[in-house]
DNA sequence: ATGAAAGCGCTAACAC
DNA sequence: GTGTTAGCGCTTTCAT
């Protein structure tokens, strides 16, 4: 059980006080004014000896954690989970650690993450925001902590965030499907009221409109098993006769990918929101829209950087352009 | 800006001293003997106000943070990414509460993580070791700080770990591969001394030997891009003309699907270590060895509790048995 | 049964 | 330039 050292230690064993120790460790040396000889001697020491602050007490006494609280809807699905690695990396750079959960989009759960981080005082929040949280996260604003909202955000709450074009993403799906010469073209989607959902639908509503089609919208419950969706999505198909169908999520499709396996009836053509290794690996390849993740990232971490800082001017809304990237799951074979 | 309420502010507004509200809250107040009707008055208040403990200050007294390290090699592996949700959930009911990182299986990263962890004062660490940081976690474990190791153990450091049967997995998948009639069957498997690499090596080989079969091994860099794995892998089964290959991971399995699309060229019957969703949902679906991942999950946290409470009486070794799921592609057509 | 006060390890205002 | 010390919010010993 080797003993922790501390930074009384330090003072006593080289006859110091501690503010001098303190001070030098803070990167104050030189504001101080304390002598270079003297500086030096204690950075040698505090190497030497292996000496680590005790960050509780730390961030006890200045208020700070250098915590980030990252709240997203599920750190399993490859689209979030490369969006923590990339905010992970950056921040890490400015000397900031993350935390995460997932919320599963159960606002209950979404509320208790929030208040659990905010109890270890993190100091700010990345977060995903599930349905009916807009209390929470106003609280949390009018204690103001710095909070960036990404992938959706909440029309009622006047905050930060960065998200895509999923209305233009959806359109140009549309649009690529009708191009191609589709006649039968469904949307698959959530019963969410959420904004990446309401926009994906608007988008597919307005490329369908263009070329006077008929919509096919089957939506599913949050909460339905997969075995359910399976089915319900099988029937969705068949009984519309669809021959192309967008879905707004790639775990949807991935679903959809599953139904036609277990039912064992012709796919009809695809696209998928959000890419994955398994869209890319199957036979056919799918078309997906894809959202600009790196960007993402790197626009949630300046923002709140920013306010972190207390730099930030003013409220950003960042809605950045999907590309869609088209394999061979939606090009009609003649 | 709301200011947060403290524990004295609870005690003046009562009437009373912050000891006795402290023991009220920390379920004291039957062994302190302290008048029902005055708990009943703390408590009631503590929920009107809302009242939240600043868990640093209190984890800056207790030494207990609450908190458990969970450091796994690649979150976004589901693999790792599943037994991580299952800690998560488990160890919360506890009270417990989890913070992950990534290693990549960077051994410098490992140490830095561990520090950083350690620095934060975490109560105990649930670790998928990489190599060569042996001298680390002996560190921690001379510290008296809970460890449990998983997916793969250090062979020179005395310490708790749970691993699947990696052995006796790798020799079922090469057996199997073997009754059906393969001939030519190759093992992939990355240079790596890690324990469930060297386990998954020795299952196949053993299971090669009993058959007085030719062993064909292709053993990709850690390090190695997808690119040049993906026309390693290529070359590796067409020279050797392989009509069977087992992947001792499940990425690398995904790498090998991947060779097969941009070459063009026939997959050999195929094996994988660890599920995920592209095996399902692959033409033909892919058989693979699966892991006890809620068993797995359980045990850890069993272990790490124990001896969280100090009712750790001995180091315990877990290997649990794999399940061979048969699918499609180990199937020999006839 | 309840309260006063020390102290966890650190930072920083203030004193010299 | 450097040291003394209060205090961050909480738990817990000791006293009453």
């Amino acid at each position: 059980m080797k003993k922790r050292i501390l930074i009384s230690d330090i003072a006593k064993a080289l006859g110091v006080s501690v503010t001098t120790v303190s001070f030098i460790l803070n990167d104050k040396a030189k504001e101080k004014r304390i002598s270079e000889s003297l500086t030096k001697r204690v950075l040698d020491y505090v190497k030497k000896v292996g000496y680590k602050p005790n960050e509780l007490a730390k961030s006890l006494r200045t208020g700070k954690t250098k915590i980030i609280g990252l709240i997203i809807e599920d750190i399993s699905n490859p689209f979030f989970g490369n969006i923590a690695r990339l905010i992970e990396t950056k921040v890490y750079e400015q000397g900031y650690r993350i935390i995460y959960c997932s919320t599963n989009n159960d606002s209950e759960k979404t509320k208790e993450l929030i208040g659990m981080f905010n109890d270890r005082q993190v100091d700010g929040f990345i977060i995903t925001p599930s349905e009916g949280i807009e209390e929470t996260i106003s609280n949390l604003l009018q204690s103001n902590v710095p909070v960036v909202l990404f992938d959706r955000y909440l029309p009622d709450v006047e905050t930060d965030y960065v998200i895509a074009d999923n209305f233009q993403g959806a359109f140009d799906a549309t649009v690529h499907f009708n191009e191609q010469g589709y006649k039968r073209i469904g949307l698959v989607s959530l019963y969410s009221d959420q904004t990446q959902m309401r926009d994906r639908l608007d988008g597919y509503m307005k490329g369908m409109d263009q070329f006077k089609k008929q919509v096919y919208i089957k939506k599913i419950q949050l909460d339905a098993s997969e075995a359910e969706a399976i089915d319900d999505l099988h029937e969705f198909v068949v009984d519309n006769r669809l021959d192309a169908v967008l879905f707004a999520t790639n775990y949807l499709a991935i679903t959809g990918l599953k139904s036609g396996k277990k039912h064992n009836y012709k796919l009809p053509a695809l696209i998928a929101f959000d890419d994955h290794t398994v869209f890319k690996l199957h036979e056919p390849a799918i078309t997906v829209v894809s959202q600009p993740i790196e960007e993402i990232a790197d626009h949630i971490i300046n923002i709140l950087l920013l306010k972190l800082q207390g730099k930030a001017k003013s409220i950003k809304h960042l809605t950045l352009p999907c590309e869609l990237k088209i394999r061979e799951s939606s090009i009609l074979k003649q």
